[in-house]
This record gives C-alpha cells, sequence and structure tokens, in this order.
DNA sequence: ATGGTTGTTGTACAA
C-alpha cells in the first residue's frame, strides 16, 4: 500500500477550516500534520476531518498560541507529546502507525520562530529556538528498531542556499543564520534523518512561505523553504513524489505557509 | 534603512 503524508503550517484552523478541507479533498494525503492550529483541544472542529474520513485525530494545542495536530485515515498505535525546552508549548506531536508492511513513527514539530534579533544574548526568542534546534538533535530517526520514521512540519529555518530567494541578503535575517542554519542541518545528520525534499528536488529555489508583509507574493517571490519532510534512512529508497502547492498561497484568506506531500511507495517485495 | 500583514486577544504580542 502506498503512503502519503502532508505537512502545512495553517496559522488558525478554525480560520482556515475551509482551506484544509479543500486540501483533503483534492490530495487526499493518508496523514495531515498542522502546526500553528491556534486552537485548545476541546475546540478542535473535530467533525469536520471525520467527515472527510479523516477518523483518527491527535491533538496538542494550546489557546491562542502555536498547537500541532495529526490527522489521520488509519489509526494511531502511540500518541506522545514531547515539552521541547520544558516550558509548556504545544510544539512536539508523535504518532506511530502502520502503513502496508511499515510501521511508521511520525513527528509533527513547530519549531520557535526566534524573534527578529539574531543574537541569542540579548533576544530569549532566538535562544529558545537555539535551544529547541539542541535538543533536536537527540530526536532519531532510528531510535525504534523496526519502526520506520517521518520528521515533518514548520521547522522555520531554511539550511541551504537554495532555499531562500537570496543567501546574501538573509544570512543576518533569522531563519537562515549560520547558527541556525548549521544547528538543523547537524541534528539532521546526528539523527539520521534523510532530507526528503532536497532528495526530490536536489538543486534550485524550493520555498514554503511567504511573508505577509508583501502585498503580491507572486510579484518578487521572496520566499523562504521553512517547512520540511525528513524521514528515516529506509523510507528514501521509496520516495516517489514531493509536492510543494505555492498554488496555496493564493487561495482565499491563505495561510503564509503552503502545504507539501510526500508520496512513499510501497515497499518491494 | 525602513516598513510592510495577519491572527488571537484584548486594546499588545507573536509570527
Amino acid at each position: 500500500m502506498p503512503f502519503s503524508i502532508a505537512t502545512w503550517n495553517i496559522n488558525s484552523v478554525r480560520l482556515r477550516l475551509p482551506l484544509v478541507e479543500r486540501l483533503l479533498r483534492e490530495h487526499a494525503p493518508d496523514v495531515l500534520c498542522l502546526q500553528e492550529t491556534k486552537c485548545p483541544n476541546d475546540q478542535f472542529p473535530e467533525k469536520a476531518f471525520r467527515a472527510l474520513g479523516y477518523d483518527h485525530i491527535a491533538l496538542h494545542g494550546q489557546k491562542g498560541y502555536h498547537g500541532v495536530a495529526t490527522i489521520s485515515r488509519v489509526p494511531f498505535e502511540d500518541i506522545v507529546r514531547q515539552d521541547f525546552c520544558a516550558v509548556g508549548d504545544a510544539r512536539h506531536l508523535s504518532t506511530r502507525l502502520v502503513a502496508g508492511d511499515r510501521r511508521i513513527r511520525i513527528h509533527n514539530l513547530y519549531v520557535p520562530a526566534g524573534g527578529d534579533e539574531p543574537d541569542p544574548a540579548i533576544n530569549p526568542k532566538f535562544r529558545h529556538k537555539l535551544d529547541f534546534v539542541e535538543e533536536l538533535r537527540l530526536m532519531n530517526a532510528e531510535a525504534e528498531p523496526g519502526v520506520s520514521a517521518l520528521l515533518v512540519g514548520d521547522l522555520n529555518i531554511a539550511p541551504l542556499e537554495a532555499d531562500v530567494w537570496s543567501h546574501k541578503q538573509l544570512l543576518k535575517v533569522v531563519s537562515h543564520t549560520p547558527v541556525e542554519t548549521e544547528g538543523l542541518l547537524r541534528a539532521q545528520g546526528e539523527g539520521n534523518w534523510t532530507d526528503m525534499m532536497r532528495r526530490h528536488v536536489p538543486e534550485g529555489e524550493l520555498f514554503t512561505w511567504w511573508s505577509y508583509r508583501n502585498r503580491d507574493w507572486t510579484v518578487s517571490n521572496r520566499g523562504r523553504r521553512l517547512d520540511h519532510v525528513w524521514g528515516s534512512h529506509d523510507l528514501a529508497p521509496q520516495l516517489e513524489t514531493v509536492e510543494v502547492l505555492s498554488a496555496a498561497r493564493s487561495w482565499d484568506r491563505p495561510s503564509d505557509h503552503v502545504p507539501v506531500i510526500a508520496r512513499f511507495a510501497d515497499t518491494p517485495g
């Protein structure tokens, strides 16, 4: 059985429920990982997802800020919520499910944005972001024997030069500073993760986010790749496609992030 | 160099 997963920073799941429904109707991923739901668990619009065949819903929400949700057609075997940096933020949600002859652990993550000033000595939000990425180094794709792994979400860092519209102009801008990009790539390597988006599109610009602070995002195309799909190495040969739904940036009242969908083939034999 | 927009909440703050 093939397997597909979508990740999307939705920036309020209640406000943009029609957009999420459109994504599920038109692209029908097996699993959808949402970030920035900004929705307490008891107010999550579960009915709308069940109506579309997504009966299995794992939540880690909080009022007003952050919040992640994992929505699935297939049941979860296990659900874990990790409190990164022990500050009580709802920024991580881990689920495990069966897809064909595989078991897959899925980490859904929302890394702190980090504020505007890229100096941890004077900006506590940036300090928090760097600490969060440090903790991410401990998240290993091979942590569970016999279980494949995916790590998706808004990591709020664009690690490669081609992940931003101007490498030079963003070197001192939070999301693309060397301390962040090096930290993220270190976490990726130490955790035995494959960057599935770059496996599919090794070179050239690849963006998933365009600021609201440009009236028309298509004119200057000043994007960044803040959203990611990482997988355990065993899943890499199974990867068929990664699709960045850039068109969603122009949907009615859009999120500033667009969905990313990865599709995997069945294990041969 | 600066300011630009959006969502939630409350008349500020985070992104």
